[in-house]
DNA sequence: ACCTGAACACCGTTCAAGT
DNA sequence: ACCTGAACACCGTTCAAGT
């Protein structure tokens, strides 16, 4: 069989998502395609390329349209909201997102909104890019978090995801709430 | 030569700073002791133990008598700018730490330090709990970042870390704004 | 363009046996 | 108590060669 990078990445999304991060080696995504490891280095340069077109289709998935503008803050919750629930479709997905951003490589998608939103909502350009980050830290941090207890209790698993989910919005609403403040005092 | 947990954790420290931690293997450890990779494992059950020593050794070395109590706020910041300060004194320091805390292995001191305070500024459990991991994942988050790009930038990477502590403390105090405005909601 | 086959230089961990 | 030596079951990556 004769593979597009695409392809590949749909097969190390099923690896990941059945077998964990862990799992999904190079040689083990290579067995499972039918095709030598080698191989695999002629779609992607080397594994952390591969990681990120892996986090970068986590994302795409998980996309949903975002409400109309109305509300520059429900616009923030809903990006963050959007991000969490795109991390935990997949086993490890956060992980994953979290490490390929921290190596700097692609998944910009979030950034920008979040960054856009806030200077749309009158933050200055430097204070919105230091409030996205802090956003962005709060909601890998949470998610990971989460996802790795989750996963540590295995099967009844849906059934503290609502408290999962408000202890999010809890803290989220801390940090926003610290944004509007700021916001405030620079409108007055 | 024989050796006990401490020298093997002195060790392992030293080895990280100097060459990363994607270098402080078991086997590179084992070599730098001269002593077989088998060996560590009479002095812990395996990395993932190791590596915990290693970040509540650089935790406790980066230790500093926090001021009297008189503001929870000024506690809270002494106790991030700390925690910053600890992470960022060993190579990759905040990923060991960071790492360790997700595994939900030792490397508790902060995570009860910031509850506490939080606690007796007259937060309420639940969300005295919620705010205190809100904190971490930031502090977490935004120093391995740091780290990750002052280690790219190398050798001139001093120069540049006014600016960084600058923005470390502007995400921190929107946390703590939006903490501090809860906080008056409930005691109005 | 996409893949094979073989090699290089590594990993963490276990376990019987030694002192 | 602490360590050796050997083994097991893996890694990511490179590269000449094939179709």
């Amino acid at each position: 069989m004769r593979y597009r990078r695409t392809d590949v990445v749909e097969r190390a999304l099923e690896v990941l998502d059945r077998y964990g991060l862990a799992d999904l080696t190079m040689r083990r995504l290579g067995a499972e395609l039918d095709v030598q490891p080698s191989a695999l280095y002629h779609h992607f340069a080397n594994k952390q390329t591969l990681l990120a077109a892996v986090a970068d289709e986590i994302l795409a998935r998980g996309q949903r349209p975002l409400p109309d503008p109305a509300d520059w803050e429900q616009r923030v919750v809903a990006v963050c909201v959007g991000l969490r629930e795109a991390m935990l479709a997949y086993r490890d997905g956060a992980e994953v997102v979290a490490t390929v951003h921290a190596f700097g490589l692609g998944a910009d998608g979030p950034t920008a909104d979040l960054g856009s939103t806030l200077r749309a909502a009158g933050l200055g350009d430097s204070l919105a890019r230091t409030a996205a980050r802090t956003l962005l830290h709060y909601v890998f941090g949470h998610v990971s978090e989460e996802q790795t207890h989750l996963q540590a209790g295995s099967a009844g698993a849906i059934a503290d995801e609502p408290r999962e989910e408000s202890d999010f919005l809890t803290g989220l609403a801390l940090v926003l709430d610290g944004i509007r403040l700021r916001r405030e005092s620079l409108a007055h």
